[in-house]
DNA sequence: GAGTGGTCTAGACCACAAT
DNA sequence: TTGTGGTCTAGACCACTCG
């Protein structure tokens, strides 16, 4: 396939040090001439290659090779929500309610939360800032029965110092992650290259005796961020 | 945008239930026919539809609806492998090592490492199955001097015993999460469509002393599986 | 053999950055 | 204005599946 013989040669420039962090490598019409192909070829060539991670594209400039040290680490903890030790290090965080609606369920979140369909719910959007740079976008969706009376002030800061400071607990929570490409809503949200997939999470809070406390969506932004979780001890077989 | 607008159309189809899981959604002619566009723009929409976990694609046959509800879920336990709650539900597993070489370190992993290039190590490849279908592909780069006498056996099984038996304890893990494209040879190993994003963990495993006992990658296939955490109690806030 | 998706061509027009 | 990437066209040949 010529455009894997693309994809090789930029990768081997890139792990020589040829093509260095940040580096612009070269246009597609360059590369067109090069490997004597048609630019789809080329773009298809690159395309994977932003998608693997290697490279990121700035519309009318050009291609450069990414920058893994200039990441920034984020640290989840427990993978429930940021740990801010990055605040230490100088960075300023952040949180923008783009969304804060009171919605009946559609079908298949209802199905998740164990709810009837149209039942209500709050859906809340949230998206987590570091130094004015969007992290994290988070959907939530919390059961009107819970919670009739919050505002949108009650999640401007933490969500979980809410649901404690309501009186619940959280006894238990089941966290479904995965890989996708999202939709160019988030990819607008995130700022993020249109083939450049997200980690995500899912997962679901309980009570002790069973409740649903919430239901939510998490997208991480892995153009400017590297996602980082220590764990000692009490580590079980595999 | 075209294919955007083809995104939609087929995307309302499936949560309208139209297009139930598992239907063949109409071929890339017929879609070239209905939205009057060429096929380039069609396979754009329905490659990002694949990327986006909604459909999936056999080659000579079509492209077909994402059946969610099917997936095996696997249980991961703190994330470090598969507690085989799975097996309880009749699911074979099975382990085959790809790979073990001894090898000497390339910058890249030897920085990561804390190791001196040209140091050497055990690479292994291991691919964990489920009733023959592979769900996890593990590369792991093992220091030469900790395991000087390992045999392809020792780690056939589990690596963790293996590690444990040699008289070593993991005290601490690093952990990364990232959502990647994977490269053709990942892509054909785990069975997965050319455009379908895989979830990847890196982890580097430490003594008490901080000695480094593995580096270790692995990806994870969400074509037929999906990845679920089950937490209790200790949470902390967000 | 007919239909499907996989790869590829040789053009085109556009919005956007930089000079 | 020039060069970049983003979108799109109207073809083509291929390997694969299935009846």
């Amino acid at each position: 396939m010529k455009y894997i013989d693309i994809e090789n040669f930029i990768m081997s420039n890139i792990k020589n040090g040829i093509y260095k962090a940040d580096d612009q490598i070269p246009s597609e019409n360059q590369l067109v001439k090069k490997f004597e192909v048609s630019r789809m070829t080329v773009r298809k060539a690159i395309e994977n290659l932003v998608a693997r991670n290697y490279l990121y594209k700035i519309n009318g400039k050009g291609t450069y090779v990414i920058n893994k040290d200039e990441k920034t680490t984020i640290f989840l903890d427990e993978m429930i929500g940021f740990k801010n030790r990055t605040t230490k290090s100088g960075h300023v965080p952040s949180t923008t309610v783009l969304k804060f609606q009171k919605k009946k369920l559609n079908f298949l979140i209802a199905e998740k939360m164990r709810l009837e369909k149209n039942e209500e719910v709050f859906y809340v959007e949230r998206v987590r800032y570091l130094d004015g740079e969007p992290v994290v976008l988070e959907i939530t969706y919390l059961p009107y029965s819970l919670y009739e009376n919050i505002t949108e002030n009650d999640i401007k800061t933490s969500k979980y110092e809410y649901i404690k400071n309501k009186g619940f607990e959280i006894y238990s929570m089941e966290k479904e992650y995965s890989a996708i490409l999202p939709e160019k809503k988030i990819q607008d949200i995130l700022k993020i290259d249109s083939n450049m997939p997200v980690f995500k999470t899912e997962l679901i809070s309980f009570e002790k005796n069973g409740n649903i406390l919430e239901y939510t969506k998490l997208y991480y932004n892995q153009n400017k961020y590297k996602f980082i979780q220590v764990l000692k001890n009490n580590l079980k077989n595999s």
